[in-house]
DNA sequence: TTGACATTTAGCTAAACGGCTAAGTATAAA
DNA sequence: TTTATACTTAGCCGTTTAGCTAAATGTCAA
């Protein structure tokens, strides 16, 4: 039961699944990336993802100085697919997604 | 994004996931079989029901003195497959199916 | 109506959680 | 090597949550 547990927890935190959103339309965002798109510190960005990673949903990948984070090649497929439908049309989710337009013009 | 939200604090704690897995067998159970399978006082195993029905994946129907609980119809697809995919082999839920057999062998 | 039983609600406590700041680690640039 | 930058870890604080007991509510039986 830990596995889906686990999961279940990862994805129970609003910013956390703000995130997770996020990555499901763009492959892989920097740390700073999700610090702007949260707007919370990056003490705090760093810890839901440290949670998420424990969690296996998520992984990252540290380039330099930058840490880019991105979903696990085992992310459960119909969680993907619920999520997906569920969140296309939330106005929380639509927000953050035209934010991200921006956010991600500044490439690292 | 309030409705998957919601469902994931629902199935974020480990009492809840377990009375959900049950209801995936079970079609149907009784307030007192789901205290008796988690080993809790009734107050307790009332309020995780509350949270779970306020989720929209549980409904409950009152017949006499007793309440039962169900998976709703609307219950997420997705949702439901994979955590049958994922609880089948779960030792936990195991032993709660095995454990069910002698709790719901009284019925009301 | 009274009593017994099934469940819910209220109120408490301890633990978990999400936010922050400050300090630590690691990497790149000067 | 020093400084600046990107992120993580540690520690604090207020809120939420899961458990409990006790009291309230609702229903059936005597």
């Amino acid at each position: 039961m830990n596995e889906p547990l686990n999961a279940m927890k990862a994805l129970s935190d609003r910013n956390r699944l703000r995130v997770v959103a996020a990555l499901m339309n763009h492959e892989e965002l920097c740390a700073c990336h999700i610090i702007e798109l949260l707007e919370v510190t990056g003490a705090t960005a760093s810890r839901h993802m440290g949670l998420l990673i424990r969690s296996g949903l998520v992984q990252s990948r540290k380039a330099g100085r930058w840490v880019h984070y991105r979903l696990t090649d085992t992310f459960p497929a119909p969680l993907f697919q619920w999520l997906e439908t569920e969140l296309q049309t939330d106005p929380g989710i639509k927000a953050d997604r035209k934010a991200l337009i921006k956010i991600t013009a500044c490439k690292h």
